[in-house]
DNA sequence: AAGTGGTCTAGACCACGAA
DNA sequence: TCGTGGTCTAGACCACTTA
């Protein structure tokens, strides 16, 4: 009996990924040292070397071992390295460290975006996206201003939904089985306008962090989110791994 | 001959890879469309499975095709999504958008970082690192101080062999052996005080976008960076992609 | 030379989507 | 039902590291 007999129908690479990950974070497997070589995964695990390679690789990738050819498998810090190496909303982020996050002025409004939105859509510039804007407070003070721009064609009735969301890429996720699998953020800074300022409870000219955002589901752009924050009480963070395929020659 | 005969030993999952990509890239496989189911992959290019899988999976992750199970993979718009997904150098970046770019006031010392910096690199705060600074021009006007902090130990000799580089993270990819696999930006913006401002040729408060990016090799950081740019010139891209494995229950 | 990870094959069965 | 991608196996040989 070669596939799952009864169990579940869990892929065999997974639960040997969370296995090794478990044993890791137990410290069955110790920081610094070597994991079983394969052949010896194989075994513990009762699974082919393709499956103990998938869900080694999976670890390799999410930074919990790495991997050297001809020495083995080395079990790194994860505490150290465990930061969040994927797609996260600002809200969440600022959930993270521990701050109460409010959305206010919330609006959803049928518009006509601007010129630079549009092209990164990919709509014409005189068709309409949905805006939704809203001043978020951290902690009791106004720290950002978001708009976002979707598709309207993808989210049908959301005016409505809205309402009560506190994060907006888990509401689309869950209420519109859209699933978010690459975005690009563009970042620069520029001094605060005058509006902006008094939105914000800054002084104008204050530096502000702007952030576009450009979210992708299967392939096609569906958002674009300007995030205009203050810089003085937020960091942005990115983690990147790997570089393209190496030619050696 | 199941393996390379002699042409080359690069692998030949590589050569699909390779070879798909440019084949998107003339057109031949449009975009849109959707590629040869992977039994016509495996005629094609005479490979085994595996190997057309591993190559298809590498596109998928750089955002060449999108993989739809029971469908089929389809040519997402390589000129839309093919920004930098990888972890890139300042300079290189710049070099891509067409500017000239030069660094000035090359300077090589060992020193006692600020704390911060020794913390990231995780070594004492009273021991010396190498603290390599420089201006950098693009196109002849000045748009960021950079300053990198190394460990010494794994760069003998670097200040004298420092001299003509163009590329901090190439030269120490070609001539120290480090290979860089991931990396963490910390991204926030402020206002340039008088020093910088005079070296940047900008005013005093004008908003200058600064990043503090930690370098990891073979899961320990070896590097961290700070940057110091002219945000009025420069803007910072960030591809991020996928989310933790989604378990369905 | 021995042991580690890296590549590759041929073939099997499963899960999803569309007809 | 059929064709697509998804998972898995058993076994082979290669490349790198260390002794």
């Amino acid at each position: 009996m070669p596939s799952t007999s009864f169990e579940s129908r869990i892929p065999r690479y997974l639960r040997v990924y969370d296995l090794v990950k478990g044993r890791i974070e137990t410290g069955e497997f110790e920081v610094g040292h070597y994991l079983p070589p394969e052949p010896e995964l194989e075994r513990i695990f009762n699974v082919s070397r393709t499956t103990v390679r998938k869900a080694v690789e999976m670890l390799a990738k999410e930074g919990f071992v790495y991997i050297k050819q001809g020495k083995g498998t080395q079990v790194l810090d994860f505490r150290a390295t465990q930061h969040l190496q994927y797609i996260t909303s600002f809200s969440e982020t600022l959930r993270e460290k521990g701050l109460t996050v409010k959305h206010t002025q919330l609006r959803v409004v049928r518009a006509v975006p601007p010129e630079s939105i549009a092209e990164q859509l990919k709509v014409g510039t005189d068709s309409e996206v949905l805006r939704v804007s809203r001043v978020t407070y951290a902690s009791g003070k106004p720290i950002a201003l978001i708009a976002n721009y979707l598709l309207p064609e993808l989210f049908p009735g959301i005016e409505k939904r809205i309402a009560g969301m506190s994060s907006l890429y888990s509401f689309l996720e869950s209420e519109y089985d859209v699933r978010i699998d690459a975005a690009t953020d563009y970042i620069t800074a520029r001094g605060a306008s005058e509006e902006e300022a008094s939105q914000l409870h800054i002084a104008v000219g204050q530096p502000l962090l702007v952030v576009r955002r450009v979210t992708h589901s299967g392939g096609r752009p569906i958002e674009v989110a300007v995030l205009r924050i203050d810089a003085d009480r937020y960091e942005y963070c990115v983690n990147t791994k790997e570089r393209p395929p190496r030619r050696k020659l």
